[in-house]
DNA sequence: CACATCTTGAACTGATCAGTTCAGGATAGA
DNA sequence: TCTATCCTGAACTGATCAGTTCAAGATGTG
């Protein structure tokens, strides 16, 4: 089973990926690594680097994936600000909502987990959430809403982006986390202007 | 140092609380423990317990401490709801702006933790959250709500308030944390009746 | 003084951790 | 077939972990 073959990146990073976010940076091993990529010990010292490395490439990855889907379902918020804003909670519930993956969110987690992470990863993971507290602004500042109130809306739907990771891993059910996007999706109605 | 004098329990078990608080279950040791509260390794382990035990004593003395403190803030719900709310979010955010007191939240934490944690603590934390659930729910349904918007409002607040540790764990400014919080409170003022 | 009680520090067990090393096996191209 | 390349399993280091045990010291009470 060796030779010049090699096994599929893109496949490895996924599971371990997958493995992080669902036990956290301090209760993962090395070993639960190696089991759930299915690589060797050494291998993944030679192919993906240290725990920490690894850890930041995979919060990255997550990053960058649900990054995009987020911004997919928030590119119409100029014209469409509410349907923009319910599209990129459902980016959040479906992901929830899929069995094949764990329940909460990585960034969530390492967010949580700063202060004992070290400061390179601290730094990676207070970066994703900067990045999305941006990307929520942004949108909303381009559509109807006063600056003030897109920035307040743009925080609080970080928030709130958080805690369904946070419920659903208490065991919240599908219907309850709808309950708490649906009142800020009505606060949002209630602030758009020309809706009385 | 010894013979028949004893530490003062009270102060220990707040030690213990704050250490698991800053640092979590995993990220926790017993040398931790033992720095933190100034007691001997042994001492620990004969007077409060071991680890698992000590967490859930822990736990249920933050459980207790805020949830006074969260039941003393709403019980003006029934004839102020408005009121009652904003001082329900006024608990956390003191408890986030005293420096004394590590960021986010015992029962936040360990919620995020769940799939990690030994059956019985994690047990515990669901507990604590749905103690928290029920306390916002009888509040909102004391008031003038419908029950299907107190119900909505209840989950809805309890998850903000789990985000507000997430958030400050992040490094979020108390202005933010106030967005998010200002938000929700928009959002009741609207839904309640008589105010157009 | 003598005794009972409590605390302490230190050592120890067995397990797990991250990280490294390396001999040998498997493969692909020459 | 030969050789370069890559991967594997396994062992090893040094550190840390939870949990236990115990002799020695300190104190208050009689």
């Amino acid at each position: 089973m060796a030779g010049k073959k090699q096994f599929d990146m893109d496949t490895a990073l996924d599971a371990a990926m997958v493995q992080f976010w669902r036990s956290g940076y301090a209760d993962t091993s090395v070993d639960d690594l190696s089991r759930a990529t299915g690589l060797n010990r050494s291998s993944i010292y030679s192919s993906l680097g240290d725990k920490d490395t690894l850890f930041l490439r995979c919060l990255d990855r997550y990053a960058a994936r649900y990054g995009e889907k987020y911004d997919a379902a928030l590119s119409c918020a100029a014209s469409e600000p509410l349907a923009a804003v319910r599209a990129f909670f459902d980016v959040t519930l479906e992901r929830i909502a899929d069995p094949e993956l764990p329940d909460g969110c990585l960034i969530a987690q390492s967010a949580m987990a700063i202060p004992v992470l070290s400061p390179a990863v601290a730094a990676r993971a207070r970066e994703s959430l900067g990045f999305q507290l941006s990307r929520l602004r942004t949108a909303l500042r381009a559509g109807p809403l006063s600056d003030q109130d897109a920035e307040a809306f743009a925080v609080h739907m970080a928030g709130v982006n958080q805690c369904l990771a946070v419920m659903s891993r208490a065991g919240a059910s599908p219907a309850q986390l709808l309950d708490i996007v649906g009142v800020t999706v009505g606060a949002l109605t209630q602030a758009l202007p020309g809706r009385e």
